[in-house]
DNA sequence: TCACATAGTCCTACGGTCGTACTAATATTA
DNA sequence: TAATATTAGTACGACCGTAGGACTATGTGA
């Protein structure tokens, strides 16, 4: 007999299932190199780039842990910095041409995640899990 | 408007808030000098005592590296390895004395996080809630 | 103008992580 | 029983992630 474990752990357990997965698809299909710090922060990155402290903030670190990190993607081509139009002090970290088309690959893995995730739940469960799970960011995530 | 955030990342975000929750408060009375790293793993540990493989197992970490925390809980006093009896090669690490009063604290802002986001949701889809995770946790965790 | 806030970086120190290699104890099998 | 393989844990060494403090450059507001 199982012990009964917290929700929050149950979670963590899922979650970290999916990220292991998502990365390994990524490393076999020619990302290699890149640590999993390193690949939780591009996850952060929108298209259009993102500022570093957005990024820091994001990924709950500290700017000078994101600036290493990113000096370290940067170094093996994955991203690029380029001037914030709208601020001299600020620069956007952007995705380069190498990185492009790792990011079909990643928004794959996580759609085959999500339904076998529906056909082991049903489609009602899992959409009553994701509607649970999304009114609950409204008191836990930082950023909300 | 948001951007639909996957799933995983949806429980990620709220496993992290709890931990953080958990952790402050275990600093809070008095849990000083120990990182989340180490709690982490002293989280894993059954009241009998675990061995430093299945603890390294349950985290997710090698053994040298369980190894290394558990040198550091054992020299600040939070821990002690014992002789395993069923086998002279294995130790017990088990939670000293000092320890011991830190348990219900930490039970007791797991409970009230779960209660609290028991109010946010209703206590059916909480219990929906939880049924899914319990389900999910079936073709996500590693040692089951 | 001048004081202050903000974005990012550099330097430094330390903790976490694991590959490789090892010892000691147990299990297996000839 | 004796030889072999397996397992639990550790030691060493290299590297990465992490952040505190201090700093430069730019932007903001009285």
């Amino acid at each position: 007999m199982e012990r009964q474990l917290p929700t929050a752990l149950l979670m963590f357990i899922a979650s970290r299932y999916a990220m292991d997965r998502i990365f390994g698809v990524l490393r076999q299909a020619g990302l290699e190199g890149v640590s999993d710090a390193q690949m939780k922060l591009v996850m952060n990155i929108d298209v259009e780039g993102t500022r570093l402290s957005v990024l820091a903030e994001r990924a709950q670190i500290a700017k000078q842990t994101a600036t290493a990190l990113v000096d370290k993607l940067e170094a093996a081509g994955w991203v690029e910095r380029v001037p914030d139009p709208t601020d001299g002090r600020a620069r956007l970290v952007r995705p380069t041409s190498k990185a492009a088309p790792f990011e079909p690959v990643a928004h794959a893995e996580e759609r085959a995640i999500e339904a076998e995730w529906e056909a082991h739940l049903g489609a009602q469960r899992m959409a009553e899990l994701r509607s649970a799970l999304e009114s609950l960011r409204e008191i836990t995530d930082p950023y909300l």
